[in-house]
DNA sequence: GAGTTAATTAACTAATTAGTTAAATAAACG
DNA sequence: CGTTTATTTAACTAATTAGTTAATTAACTC
């Protein structure tokens, strides 16, 4: 995995470590009772955990013979950050010349003329 | 891919597909122009579209021989909330057990242990 | 030391992913 | 019509992923 978003993502990409992170907010536990609520082996769940960690959302501690698993949100962080960016698109702004033509497009339904909107870059 | 928010941090896991996002949100362009920035052929880049179509992250058009992409935020409102419910998590409140807990480990029992310096933004 | 509990590693398989090149489709152009 | 431009589909390959069962490590308990 090249960067460390593309890790985050893709460890998030999947719905029993997105549970496991949702359980280890609740507080620090351990792998089997992590393991509990999946009809999942244990290595599976074991792999997730690896998956987890090797994206910096949890890091594992050690208590006699039990490997307590807590959540890492710095990560999450990240995630926040990048997709703040996108935000003004889904906030409905209309000043941006997008909106202004997806307004345009919404009264005019044919709009017959090629508008010539590519650009060199 | 069961769930639609597995769809879209599966899409969002990939750095081309990322910085096809990035490129969209300076406005609606052809798949041509998308590919342009990257060592890769175009089907590979079509493929990179076809995820994220199926995540919803994008919408094509049609007009003449191009099918010109449009970036579509719905998808990335749902991961700012998913990730939003972690935001106490790196936000450092000490009011709950967890972070007195690592308060405690970071300044009594081991004189040379890491001493988690993890800074507010 | 033998057994129990907690978790990982090994070895394997099936499915998915990310890329390739070559062929096909679709619309515009002369 | 045949050609060009834009894009997708087909067919293939290599790498990665998500799961399995069996074996192993590690620490505690008797």
């Amino acid at each position: 995995m090249p960067d460390h978003l593309s890790a985050t993502f893709a460890a998030l990409a999947d719905p029993t470590r997105r549970a496991i992170l949702a359980r280890l907010a609740l507080g620090e536990t351990s792998v089997t009772e992590l393991a509990e609520p999946f009809e999942m082996s244990m290595p599976a769940i074991s792999k997730h955990l690896k998956v987890l960690e090797h994206a910096g959302l949890i890091s594992r501690g050690r208590e006699a013979q039990w490997r307590p698993c807590r959540l890492e949100a710095a990560p999450l962080k990240d995630i926040a950050g990048w997709v703040d960016y996108y935000r003004r698109f889904w906030e409905e702004s209309f000043d941006r010349l997008d909106d202004y033509l997806r307004k345009l497009q919404a009264t005019a339904p044919k709009p017959q003329e090629k508008k010539n909107a590519r650009k060199h870059r």
